[in-house]
DNA sequence: TTGGAATGTCAACAACACTGACGTAAGCTG
DNA sequence: CAGCTTACGTCAGTGTTGTTGACATTCCAA
């Protein structure tokens, strides 16, 4: 509704002005992508019966291969009540296998099966796919922009755990 | 996982060559990024027993002054039961005002109260100064390629309801 | 004017998050 | 060894948010 009264002219941003408007629009884009970015997961889990809590949880265990249950908490960021049931319908459905830890008894160290690296692909290609079109539409230069200003928009401790799983997969 | 063997060097990525490695930093960026993104109202609403539906519909009515109740449903995505639900706490709260439509008496046009309009201030107050802060540590060239690659990933119909809004402010 | 389409409301149910409490097994420390 | 902590699982209860189904009102066109 505000105008800053001054400089919102150019479509460019100046550096150290931004009006309220750029910023709303800002979050606006960036709900309606969110929309999109999940909405063709959305569709293969609905068929399964299952949820976007499922397909997180595939993710980062196919990310992470091993990783132990309060590992995944800390980076999904729910409740273990909440992964837990998640977890044991993937486990129940042969998806997911729980192996105690070698080291630690205590721990449970979590793998994708067969089936679950095949669900896992379905997910990532669908989600990949739209992504690519995405960095190929919007070209070399804007991906680093989009990637640099994502990072700075996380929390500390997400900024932390996105680093180590880049180089994890590096 | 895999290096392109060209030109990786300079921040920016080869256009025609994305691997899977780029594709999935991408879709984690999105996922943590997101839940910055939301981590600062959340917290405002869960003291008022309000949800991120309600700062939704909030945002949108003061987006879009007078809006119906359709025209609400389809940029939000969701029924119309979903969506009335929230309406109805919204109104019996006062914080959001519904008006029998003047030309089509079925029509309910909606509109922010003055408490409506001073919580709308304080959620996106709020979601706004992370926006701002991760803009500027990011610099202006990234926000633009920050807002083609997000617009490039909505799905069509929500990107036509994205540019309507964009000029509505502008 | 009558029947169908559009708009919005109420009721019931499912998914998934949360808190709180408790139990078990395993590791650690004095 | 005894006692504390950690890691994990589970039961019970609650809240938000999505869904479908049924229904009332209003508009419009045959």
């Amino acid at each position: 509704m505000r105008d800053t009264g001054m400089g919102a002219g150019l479509g460019g941003e100046s550096l150290l002005f931004l009006t309220d408007e750029q910023l709303r629009q800002g979050i606006e884009a960036m709900f309606f992508a969110y929309r999109g970015f999940t909405a063709d997961p959305d569709r293969i889990l609905a068929d399964l019966a299952y949820g976007r809590a499922h397909h997180r949880a595939v993710h980062f265990i196919n990310r992470a291969p091993g990783t132990t249950v309060n590992n995944l908490l800390n980076i999904l960021g729910v409740t273990k009540q909440s992964l837990n049931r998640v977890l044991r319908t993937l486990i129940a459905d042969g998806l997911v296998e729980s192996r105690v830890g070698q080291h630690d008894k205590r721990e449970r160290h979590l793998f994708l099966t067969e089936d679950g690296h095949a669900l896992e692909q379905k997910l990532s290609d669908a989600q990949r796919a739209r992504m690519r079109t995405a960095f190929r539409e919007a070209g070399p230069d804007a991906v680093g922009g989009f990637r640099r200003v994502l990072e700075a928009m996380m929390d500390p401790e997400m900024r932390r755990a996105y680093a180590r799983l880049k180089e994890n997969g590096a």
